[in-house]
DNA sequence: CTGAAAGCGCTAACAT
DNA sequence: ATGTTAGCGCTTTCAG
């Protein structure tokens, strides 16, 4: 009497155990024939479902974990959700997981190394069967290489520490750049900025270095003042074009190191009366599905976030499987997307 | 010898047990040690949590959940994180967890009732400690009622299935509607639209009722072509300005179910060689970041995703120490944004 | 095809 | 202040 009370107020409690009772089976036949095992007899299955269905059974994943040693949880973890550069990964991450009976775990930092690494001890004590990351700008490789050394696997997206001998699906950086710069040159700009990234992170360093090269190559001066260092965000492009647009010899042109940048130009831009695309050119990064509503449309390089989410998850589900496989660098090749915030140099 | 190795090559497999065998001490005493318990003794302690730091020590949190059960995880269910207005809520929620221990457990659907039930089941086999969800459209009340019975405590955010009993944190959708109309009637607008928004959610039902009242208490006709349904999508918005234009008495104005939608009707009017603010006013609603930004600025009304999603957490989390608590509804006021998009009437 | 038994790693009574 | 013991709910040999 209390027992059936106690079923109807508190289903959540059902237990294998209590459906083995029931049935006068046992729980190895009962957890075999929930999962649908061909080793249980078909009329047993049969029964079993449908107490399970009746008493409003739910699966214990914490129990299984700790049996099997598997959560199929993955952990991911990014600066900023609201970022659509991040916000389209995550949804190809979450949305293939969920394809392969994997849920995400979530866990945001801000591009703080400090808030980083807590959030990742956090996230670690889970025992997710993987994660995917994108470090925090100025991270160092020790919190990655702890939970490595701890046996789960992790795949770095967007962005690699070096040397830490990860997993990492990324997008060609240096070609990314050079494609950004080639458009440009051909449009006639030959003053061209850089806006945004820091040396501190692997992306920006790389394009930074790519920038330095490829004006070389060109035979055109670095001017420093048009290398404007900063992280990703809106506010960075807007005070970065104030402070180009004041320069002696401004330049005519800038590459920006994401979308949300190069929208923080084409604000600032019109904050001082010009309009992208007609008095400047800007060329953005990533193309979040925001850059194409634009008036202009922002000209910008594809990363093709959805296909890193994708690839990031097909890479830590097989080492899932298989833990010893050597490290390897997925890198997905750019291309350039031309609207109207690019024109011909004046 | 093997031991040592065992430890070096995988510290992941670290456990109390070892600590304690270690040290000579029980594994109970570990446990209290590494929770800093007062019960332990100062030197005990220190002992501890040095040898565990040196051995790699990490915290199995799924073997804590089957003693405890406590998961010290949320599980958030939205529709698309790409959608702005749910990654501001979900970075809300996100970062007002973290801040009380808990972690976010991730699950979208894609407004699709069929996939909902689908990724809610999953979810509540993790156990959560609670769950904050956005129903998906066309959805009914069985799955939520089913998490409820098992006894983890459910918000719904934003959105709000009526009649299951369950907490909701919300805007108040028939405030926000009367304030995004009496804004374009003072404006002089007459002949007003809405857009977005189905009879199969609350939010949509309750925008198309307060819209239909209150156009009644101004005198004004109802044009059931000036009504257009659909998801919040800038496509939704995209096609019912080219719909509403080509109208034998077009309206000079609409208000819309959100800033997604409304961004769509600006690009139409664009595509119809018209500009919003200058041709037609246009309203959005949650004013989400990229509002501000574009040009003309879009007036709208503000929803507080940041706030609706700190409040969801302090209720999940009240909820978790007293499950027995009556549910709320925790109505948040919204506030009109006025920006460029709207302007008296011609 | 089914059952018995052990144990994953942790915590909480209870005892000392 | 520390140890002993039991057990959370599940899966997995191993027997039968």
């Amino acid at each position: 009497m209390s027992d059936a009370i106690e079923t109807q107020v508190r289903p959540g409690r059902v237990t294998l155990q209590q459906i083995a009772e029931d049935l006068g089976v046992s729980t190895a036949t009962v957890s075999l024939a929930l999962r649908s095992s061909p080793l249980v007899a078909e009329a047993t299955r049969e029964r079993v479902q449908v107490l399970a269905r009746k008493l409003g059974y739910v699966y214990n994943r914490s129990a299984a974990s700790l049996r099997t040693a598997r959560t199929h949880m993955v952990a991911v973890g990014v600066n900023d959700v609201v970022n659509p550069y991040f916000g389209e990964i995550l949804a190809a991450i979450e949305e293939t997981l969920a394809g392969s009976g994997h849920t995400v775990l979530l866990g945001t930092y801000s591009d703080d190394p400090v808030k980083q690494d807590r959030v990742l001890a956090t996230l670690k004590e889970y025992r997710p069967d993987g994660m995917i990351l994108c470090p925090a700008n100025g991270s160092s490789g020790e919190a990655l290489s702890s939970i490595a050394a701890a046996g789960i696997p992790i795949v770095q997206i967007t962005r690699e520490i070096e040397g830490v001998g990860l997993d990492v699906v990324a997008s060609d950086d240096v070609a990314a750049t050079r494609i950004a710069l080639d458009h440009l040159h051909d449009l006639g700009h030959r003053r061209i900025a850089i806006v945004g990234g820091t040396d501190e992170m692997s992306t920006g360093r790389n394009r930074r270095i790519a920038y330095r090269a490829w004006m070389r190559e060109k035979g055109l001066a670095v001017d420093p003042q048009a290398m404007v260092v900063g992280l990703g965000t809106r506010d960075t492009g807007f005070r970065a074009i104030q402070h180009l647009l004041d320069l002696a010899a401004p330049p005519t042109a800038c590459i920006c190191m994401n979308d949300l940048i190069a929208f923080g130009v084409m604000m600032g831009l019109r904050h001082r009366g010009r309009e992208a695309g007609r008095d400047f050119s800007v060329v953005g990064a990533d193309d979040v599905s925001e850059a194409a509503l634009w008036a202009p449309g922002l000209t910008t390089v594809k990363n093709h976030q959805t296909e890193m989410g994708r690839r990031a998850c097909e890479r830590v589900l097989v080492r899932t499987v298989n833990p010893a496989l050597p490290a390897t660098r997925i890198i997905i090749p750019p291309t350039l997307v031309v609207r109207g915030s690019t024109s011909r140099a004046p």
